[in-house]
DNA sequence: AATGAATGAGCTTTCATTCAT
DNA sequence: GATGAATGAAAGCTCATTCAT
């Protein structure tokens, strides 16, 4: 096994271990274990527990911003991108359940607290997507609402209904994602002129 | 002091150690210390410390319900209902915030893991809730969607919107509330009829 | 067994294993074990290892400084003074051969590195002999040396001997304590006049 | 780097560390790190890390019998040879700090422990003062004593003082290591006949 | 000969739980 | 009923030593 197989085992095995079992259910014994190493080969590829975790944190974001920028339509339609990022973030997530689980441990624990800040997004992603509802703002095309709660209307029931999928209370499907994310972009959406209020 | 004020003592020191410090900043010592209790006495009242952590659970689920039954416009029409749920809950949570960060706690930990089913949500609540949304569906007053993702175009933004206010990320008011309740709303709407979809 | 029984056993016994066998040989497990108690019960009287082992060093101290106060002839010439002092000293260091060793361990660690300054004297009994060193140079009984020089060659050697005593490179009784100890006084006594000189 | 080399960088590195750190401060990996090499070369030069330590001190010891022998008056009468031997220990002590804490390291830990027997002192060098003690015990120059306390009364004081300072607690000169030594011998020496008792 | 990744026993400390008082 | 001292398993981490390369 090469060195950065064993890294890649150790990173494997806690994420393994966090997602299934939460926090309480990984020491360091068992990720070894699990990685196929000795418990003290850990602290040849990490500093300490801490580092191991907030590796694989990293390691996640990274994940989720290239997945949402994979084929991002920059020149279309706001609508259109925001839509695109909704999609791309649900299909992330389900089809990542224990990407998606080991986050959930993670933003709900001592390690996360710090940088519950970045909530599921790291600093590029935040831009990317600090910049799309801006734009929204600038164009009137969405309320008048705080970052973080226009952030809420749309990303929260993004990651609720992932999930819901991922524990089976819910089966998505495209369809239901597409309107999920659309009712989403509803949520937000700015009431079109006269006509509509009435 | 009387048995059951020793019990509302755990609880309320469990609960208080678990919001300020999370799971691992409650040691049994310290909830029985701040309770004013010797350590083995929790053992009276409780099997076992998830015992405890399940009763305090249980009990906020109770204080959740009775929060959103207050006032409860009955005979209103759905909307109003919802509205009124919504208000409630979000003010339920931004004025007990050790409250909700316990619940958050709760909910991302191998205590939570089993009843994540019943979400925020006890037996007798959920029908509430569950009765307003199939009223809403039968009269097509919604989206024809699985339960899973009305309630998390629902409550899953209040839920977000209150951690933020909690943490100070945002600071909500009324007209800030009344706005996200009814976007929410927004969300899971059925668009009005030939007009609208135009 | 009661409290202060444990306590006094958890010292008695990391005194022995220290002084048999050095720091190395003394983790808590086996002091724990040879006190009759359980590991955990260590933290009970002490915040942690350290402060056992400080602890043990403040005991001794204490009780050296009162070996060597027992009889102490305030009243008599410093000469005397110095001899009863001295004689104490290397009685209490043969009669306790564990502490001795322990305090050798002690003074080369880093446990004691800090407290080197005090050296093998508190304050109350540094003060004791320091006075008494402080008079003798105010009378000029003695050679006008820095102190520590002067401890260095009254108590050295008195240490000294105690060690070979206990590792049984020599075997001391009265007459060689005492001869030792008035040579140590006749290594910082003051020439006498003109004649001693010539 | 011939073999030679390496042995000698490794000594060299050990001393660094156990004399600035002490032994806990010394880990194997870091003096190989240190040395320049790997921390696998250790075992092709050294049995283990005790024999390591062990040839240290065994370094150190011909180091300081090379110090004392150096313009050792063979001729001279006991006390000059005496006094010889006084200043080129201080001497030693203060101008190698490290070696000094080292060796302080090292007699106390159980490395030490067997080792104490010979004290400071080589069998080389060791002939050479018991050789020195014996023929003035011989001529009576000096007092009766077993040859341990002789030592403890010579020698134990010029450690002390070379200890305070490279501690800092006195400023040695010239002067003062002159008077100290000669206050060394004068615990040993005999008192001269009758004139010098009255 | 030399490397340095890997090992795993051993360390100190925490804490849910028990039970004699 | 209530106490709190005692327990001991389990945690994260270190480091002397080995051995495939």
């Amino acid at each position: 096994m090469k060195r950065t197989d064993k890294r890649e085992a150790l990173i494997q095995a806690a994420l393994e271990l966090v997602g299934e079992r939460g926090f309480h259910g990984a020491p360091v014994a068992l990720i070894a274990d699990r990685a196929g190493v000795a418990a003290g080969t850990i602290y040849r590829y990490f500093d300490n527990k801490d580092s191991l975790i907030k590796g694989i944190h990293a390691a996640l974001e990274q994940q989720i911003l290239d997945a949402v920028t994979v084929d991002y339509p920059e020149n279309q339609p706001v609508r259109d991108r925001f839509l695109h990022v909704g999609r791309k973030l649900v299909g992330y997530f389900i089809s990542s359940p224990l990407q998606f689980r080991f986050l959930e441990q993670y933003y709900n624990s001592p390690y996360g607290v710090a940088s519950r800040r970045a909530k599921l997004f790291g600093k590029k992603k935040k831009n990317l997507i600090v910049r799309l509802f801006e734009e929204a703002l600038d164009r009137k095309l969405i309320k008048p609402l705080p970052l973080p709660i226009l952030f809420a209307l749309t990303f929260g029931p993004l990651i609720d209904i992932s999930r819901d999928h991922i524990l089976e209370f819910v089966t998505l499907n495209e369809r239901l994602i597409e309107e999920t994310v659309e009712a989403c972009w509803g949520a937000i959406q700015r009431p079109r002129a006269v006509d509509a209020q009435r």
